[in-house]
DNA sequence: CGCCGTCTTGACGAATCTCAAATAAAGTGG
DNA sequence: CCACTTTATTTGAGATTCGTCAAGACGGCG
């Protein structure tokens, strides 16, 4: 794996960054995290940065976050401060509305910055939480700031992640109020696919971090039917499920159920 | 109404702002847009501008466009550079799928400002169209820029601009999401006589500036379904419906609705 | 006045949800 | 590592919601 096992507990007392419920979280800024080095630094804000700017990046990361499966990272109406780059494991998002109501907003694997929802309002907006051990890098976003200024590079990936951002956003509401069930279904299967395959991953098959319920929450259905018509795809010979272990039988027939309107 | 009977259709060759399509919109910019005469002014982007930038504002809107009914302002890849603040008059901006699904995103009337889906990519990502005659300023984005430098009001005012538009999105796809039809219409009455109310109207009697259709497409039903709702509302003296005139009887009953599970 | 786009309403069917029970998988403590 | 508990998943039957198709009414406008 890495070398990331040594697990400090006590949080330094030097950069209060992170208030309240946060300390709780295992700092696992083994001497001091370093960009440069990173292998996850090719997805990452600093991405293919300018030579002389290698040894700004180095000041980049704050601290690196270790959760466990369940533990949140922030909240909604939490001040925004910090961007998370996710190193390792995966983290769902939350809307909560004032009545109760909630919904899974987003799935977020490594290489995907999140907090980003912060940005505008200066308070995150959604809830997230870690859906398997997981482990984050913090980047203060004055940092981040300071470093566009120098960088023509970390300005143009922190636009093309804000951009990727709007536009995910944007398909999932198409998503909610053009599809119906096995359409959505279909949608989520290639989008994991399309993501794990960009970060080197087979992209026909992968093993799904989140529940049948996540699943329905996030594309507005029931957890039954999120089973059935993963069985009905299964039947059909378009995919192979065993538990959360998905194979894309037949990819071709999966983009073509979305276009059918019938 | 008001001093802007006189549309000159001939574009000045002065200032060529806007590409293509747009150069068929009429212009009215009768002498010369004058923000701090203009009676919208408390709902556009430099409300409550420090004494100081009074003088600054008049130079930042472009021009004043009149758009017919069924108009486009912006479509969808166009370039982004210019915001535009609704005068009189009503929007919708419609999302478009590669596939040919599409559906309407949200509604805006005068007071709101459009186009701010093209800040982060500088690309317009949906397309906006005029639901009804409407009149609106043609704002430069880079002379907010300049402006924000120089007033801490128009960079609040813009700050807020965006949040309310992120939470706004948000707000749409939990409803999407989580509400049955019925709660979805009821959510998009309140949400209409709230945006009435604070613009000054009355927030329990308003005219409705979209067909059933739109209404069904921005809240992912069908415009049979939207029709019956609205009946079964009306019916149950919850509402009063004569086309598109609504009436508000029972404001808390409306409410209740969205909450209740069944 | 007649046309056309919009709206309403009914009947029917398909999609999706609810409730319930059985099964499978994952986590826990000895 | 096993037995036990808890959580997650599958599947069925029946109810409900919503969409589809079709016919007619309404209303603005040339």
């Amino acid at each position: 794996m890495e070398a990331l096992a040594k697990v400090t507990t006590a949080v330094p007392p030097s950069e209060t960054l992170l208030p309240g419920a946060k300390q709780l979280l295992r700092d696992v800024s083994s001497p001091r995290p370093n960009c440069s080095t990173c292998n996850m630094l090719q997805w990452c804000i600093p991405a293919n940065v300018e030579p002389e700017n290698r040894r700004a990046i180095d000041q980049l990361v704050a601290k690196r976050l270790k959760l466990r499966k369940g533990e949140t990272l922030f909240r909604p109406g939490e001040k925004f401060s910090t961007l998370f780059s996710i190193r390792l494991g995966s983290v769902k998002t939350v809307l909560l509305a004032e009545d109760g109501r909630d919904q899974v907003s987003g799935f977020h694997m490594a290489g995907d910055v999140i907090g980003t929802d912060g940005i505008g309002s200066e308070h995150h907006e959604c809830q997230a939480i870690a859906l398997e051990d997981t482990e984050v890098c913090a980047i203060p976003y004055s940092r981040i700031e300071e470093l566009e200024h120098a960088s023509p590079q970390v300005l143009r990936n922190m636009h093309r992640m804000l951009a990727e951002e709007i536009g995910r956003e944007r398909r999932v509401m198409l998503m909610l109020g053009t599809l119906r069930a096995d359409q959505r279904l279909a949608a989520f299967l290639i989008d994991l696919a399309r993501r794990y395959h960009a970060r080197g991953y087979s992209s026909s098959e992968y093993v799904l971090r989140m529940t049948r319920d996540e699943i329905g929450s996030f594309l507005g259905l029931k957890l039954e039917t999120v089973s059935r018509l993963l069985s009905r795809l299964h039947r059909e010979g378009v995919i192979q499920v065993q538990g959360r272990i998905i194979k894309i039988l037949d990819p071709v027939a999966l983009k073509h159920l979305i276009e059918t309107s019938v």
